[in-house]
DNA sequence: ATGTCAGTCCAAGACTGA
């Protein structure tokens, strides 16, 4: 194994995007995804899942409601101790399917959907900053320098982070205590993957359906995947998939894939070829 | 341009959620 490519999507429900989610696996060959929005039962996904992710190699932890919510880890470098839910998160007034831990290889992966608010004076608003402090307090309570928690996070981190300041005056996602719970959750030591490596780029990962927003690039960055300093120091690459937000059917999410080299004391070499073996010798031979 | 899409109930089109 040269490496593992982890990613994470917001689905908006696995039973509507079947097509494009197997074809996405197939294309992108992730190592382990974190999805959310699958809006099915445990035994719908393994119904209408369980054969074609086996088929693929992918061991598969789902924690689902049915109608709403609903998050997965699929893995083909190993899944084991697998947590559903945040023990002690607040409910609404259950326990909603927003949460599922596992652990894959060296890793220790958490697929989160975090409550989306609504708006800041709706319940919803408070259950979503309780939440993410019991985020925080489950990362803090595990070991963050092998921990990834990715997925939808219904926050904006910075400005930059949304397609227009003004049009998020008076909405959720982008308002300071969001982003402090946020800046919590990261101060346990994890660093935002994509916003490391792509420093001053919007990066959107989520448009609405409505007005041709996608068109329009009218995004936010929502989905992001956290990881802990030896894990990001790993980054090979990190990417928005737009791809997967375009054509037939799509979801009003893109992944987001990140890929790590093997950790130092693994047993197989960096994956980055040295400079004698770089891709530039073979263009401008070509070119010669 | 809040101009879409998905689920539910239940058989069509309202309602809810994002």
């Amino acid at each position: 194994m040269g490496g593992v490519r982890v990613a994470t999507w917001n689905v908006n429900s696995a039973k509507a995007r079947e097509p494009r989610l197997l074809g996405w696996l197939d294309e992108r060959a992730p190592d382990v995804v974190c999805l959310q929005e699958t809006k099915l039962s445990d035994e719908a996904f393994e119904e209408t899942f369980g054969a074609a992710l086996a088929e693929r190699g992918y061991e598969v932890a789902h924690h689902g409601e049915g109608r709403w919510n609903g998050v997965a880890l699929l893995s083909r470098v190993g899944l084991e101790d697998v947590v559903n839910g945040l023990p002690g998160a607040p409910g609404f007034p259950h326990q909603e399917a927003r949460a599922v831990s596992a652990t894959c290889g060296d890793l220790r992966v958490t697929s989160v959907y975090v409550p989306n608010g609504r708006d800041r004076e709706d319940p919803h608003y408070a259950y979503k900053l309780e939440w993410l402090g019991v985020l925080r307090d489950m990362v803090e309570a595990g070991d963050p320098s092998s921990t990834i928690v990715a997925g939808d996070f219904n926050i904006a981190p910075a400005d930059l982070d949304v397609y227009s300041v003004e049009a998020f005056a008076e909405s959720t996602h982008v308002t300071a205590p969001e982003r402090d719970a946020l800046a919590a959750i990261e101060k346990t030591g994890l660093h935002d993957v994509i916003r490391d490596r792509w420093v001053d780029v919007p990066a959107f990962t989520y448009w609405d359906y409505r007005g041709g927003a996608f068109h329009q690039d009218r995004g936010m960055r929502i989905d992001l995947v956290l990881a802990g300093a030896p894990v990001a120091e790993r980054r090979a690459a990190a990417w928005v998939d737009r791809l997967a937000r375009k054509g037939t059917g799509p979801s009003d999410h893109a992944p987001v894939i990140v890929d790590l080299d093997t950790a130092p004391d693994g047993d197989i070499g960096p994956v980055v070829p040295p400079p004698s073996m770089g891709a530039n010798r073979g263009r401008s031979r070509k070119k010669a």
